[in-house]
DNA sequence: TTTAATTCTTTAGAATTTCTTTAGAATCAG
DNA sequence: CTGATTCTAAAGAAATTCTAAAGAATTAAA
């Protein structure tokens, strides 16, 4: 679950960061509209809390950019002032959610907890396909019942899967959701390789199916019922 | 747990039982006034909420019937309106929690887990897992009628175990449940690491059990019965 | 068609990170 | 002051992650 975070201040950066980092989200942050912009346009990410005021612009303008990069991310807008047409332009330029300054942090993660849910879990507590099934409270993979253990990247790995099922993910964009954007480009991604193929291997060795499909110099596809 | 939601639109209604239903809640609802008044006085609950706006008669009345019948009860009302004065005068009459509609069901549920833990704490239920007792009035633990002595960091450790029964929780979400918000991002969380292991040692030793399993990289996970 | 280049699979082990455990120093409460 | 608790530090164990390398498969080029 990758998160960007669009404020300005630092302080409250510290704190989200600090908070939801421990919460399992990969988490990073723009402290301007123009470095928002940006990363945006490079990089791909599950969920973007937008603070509306910014110093170089206003956040609003970053809906529709955000929306037009990808139309699976989730967004959160953030406001100082609890104004309703403020709330409303948000929404409708094609926000998820929105939040009113100052907040607990506790607040912005029980939204998006509920973000999640709608975007990837559809309301249900688990994730189920075929006869797996995966809880992300206890973080946990079975199999008919019985729990197959995974590594931390691997099961990462496998919600990614999961979010672009019968999608082609290319390595990069697995490498950019799994290690962010410190991972470095000139990096080769042979241990994307190693932890696909681990995952892959476990699939197999309990199902006896095979998951994930290579697709030739463009990337992997996940398929399931 | 047991739930009562006073509550008289049945979309809600529904979607608070569906979810906390899963969430291990047992669930109840009242959606009128005279009903809720029924129920409270006849049944107990560890939880009631409460719609300020019933279609006969206003929610506020019911908070003193139910601290009345049950002391140990917990109360959260949720209102429509933001009104200050609303919330005073129900946090006033002895409600624990104040909630504006509309609102997510997992915001409900944060504020319902904290409610749980504060009410543990003080309350004199007893806690039970398996053939282990915790009687929060004293602070103790026992093993079959037989006590075991925790320390108190060890115990707040047990506790914070048993309200995130199942799932995974990360090695500074601990550390700032036990040390509060003046725990430093920086300290290094060796001193987790020994209350952890000692208290899995008395438990372990006590019982024969694993009840903490580590899940690598990521944290620990409690189970129990 | 054959060859070369690229991309992917697989394995093994090195490097790193995270966890366990112990012991003793510091701190706190009675 | 004394004893219990809490914290620090450090060494070793364990698990994961990464690297490297060799071979297989696929595609592109000659």
């Amino acid at each position: 679950m990758k998160v960007l975070f669009v404020e300005d201040e630092p302080v409250l950066i510290e704190e989200m960061v600090d908070y939801f980092s421990t919460q399992g989200y990969l988490c990073e942050s723009a402290s301007t509209y123009a470095r928002a912009e940006e990363k945006i346009e490079t990089y791909n990410y599950d969920i973007v809390i937008i603070d509306i005021g910014l110093p170089d612009g206003s956040g609003m303008n970053l809906i529709p950019r955000v929306s037009r990069s990808s139309e699976e991310t989730g967004i959160v807008i953030v406001s100082a002032k609890n104004s309703l047409t403020d709330k409303l332009e948000g929404l409708n330029l094609g926000a998820d959610d929105y939040l009113t300054k100052p907040f607990y942090v506790e607040e912005l993660n029980a939204r998006l907890h509920a973000l999640y849910r709608r975007k990837m879990l559809k309301g249900n507590r688990h994730i189920i396909f075929d006869d797996f099934v995966i809880d992300p409270l206890s973080k946990t993979l079975s199999f008919k019942n019985k729990e197959i253990s995974l590594t931390k990247k691997e099961y990462q790995l496998l919600l990614y899967f999961i979010v672009n099922k019968e999608r082609v993910v290319s390595k990069p964009s697995i490498a950019e959701h799994i290690w962010g954007d410190y991972f470095d480009q000139s990096d080769n991604f042979d241990a994307v390789y190693v932890h696909l193929m681990n995952l892959r291997k476990k699939l197999n060795q309990t199902s006896g199916k095979d998951y994930i499909k290579t697709v030739y110099g463009m990337g992997y596809r996940f398929s399931a019922a």
